[in-house]
DNA sequence: ATGCTACAAGTAGTGTGCTACAGAAAGGAG
DNA sequence: CTCCTTTCTGTAGCACACTACTTGTAGCAT
């Protein structure tokens, strides 16, 4: 059943109810799903990047970053700064209220991915993994 | 490589890809790719259908409904009007204006398609499709 | 030093998605 | 008939994504 199912139409299907799932379980930490993964992006970068590399590794529009890093500054998850070497970049850290629950949001991640993947064998997941990527690469070239 | 990425990041960035470059295809016809969904519907059902009939099978909340049909209805690409039967309902209905195009969007939609599964084997495929409505239906139970 | 080009960041405006709240129509219980 | 509940639609307000345009900084070439 379902077979007339866009493969496009599906991932969108799965990617809004992902997001709110994840939206309403950090809706008591005032975060959103994208503002947890920049957080995550930080944590992983040793606590500091500049929004040019966040928007890069996110692979997001500049825009969108500049309004989820002023969201995350005004809820005082991150301080930003001006780079003094060159004044063009700004310096986003994290502060230490968002690593107090960066376990949390790892709980959370881990949670969700396993709700997802539930039933599928470890190399049924690695190779919709594999697929998925070859997917993300054919989109994006 | 890659391979700390988490999958339902993965999932959302392919998403965002697909809907930017189809928005940025269906521009010159004042539509959008889920404005395009609404429609493909509505030509699967003989051209007419209720807005919640529409809000079902596309799984959105119904204030995203209203909106998409509102828009498509300025374009005039759909027009409304009660149920007599019963006057909750709202009933959509394509116009000859959309339906002119409805083999572009076909075509378009299967351009995308192939896009998306290039280098994979028709196996890979059905497996892909296969895991990810796995997922899907992982993600809403 | 002036001016061009490149790059980072910000603003304006739009579409899509959500939740929460409100209103109108239908249908059933008393 | 009246009241209560259910169902469908609409509005308000928010987050996030985009493009297009603007501003500020840097660097290089003349």
């Amino acid at each position: 059943m379902k077979k007339d199912l866009n493969i496009g139409f599906l991932i969108h299907r799965i990617d809004n109810k992902v997001k709110t799932d994840i939206d309403a379980q950090l809706k008591i930490h005032d975060l959103t799903f994208s503002q947890s993964q920049v957080l995550f992006q930080l944590m992983k970068n040793g606590g500091s990047m500049s929004q040019k590399q966040l928007q890069d590794v996110m692979k997001v529009s500049h825009p969108t970053m500049v309004g989820l890093v002023q969201r995350l500054e005004t809820n005082g998850y991150v301080e930003t700064a001006l780079d003094q070497n060159d004044k063009r970049n700004k310096i986003v850290t994290i502060t230490k209220a968002a690593e107090q629950f960066s376990h949390d949001m790892e709980e959370s991640r881990k949670k969700n991915r396993k709700k997802m993947l539930k039933g599928l064998s470890e190399e049924e997941a690695q190779e919709l993994f594999r697929l998925l990527n070859k997917v993300y690469e054919n989109v994006n070239g």
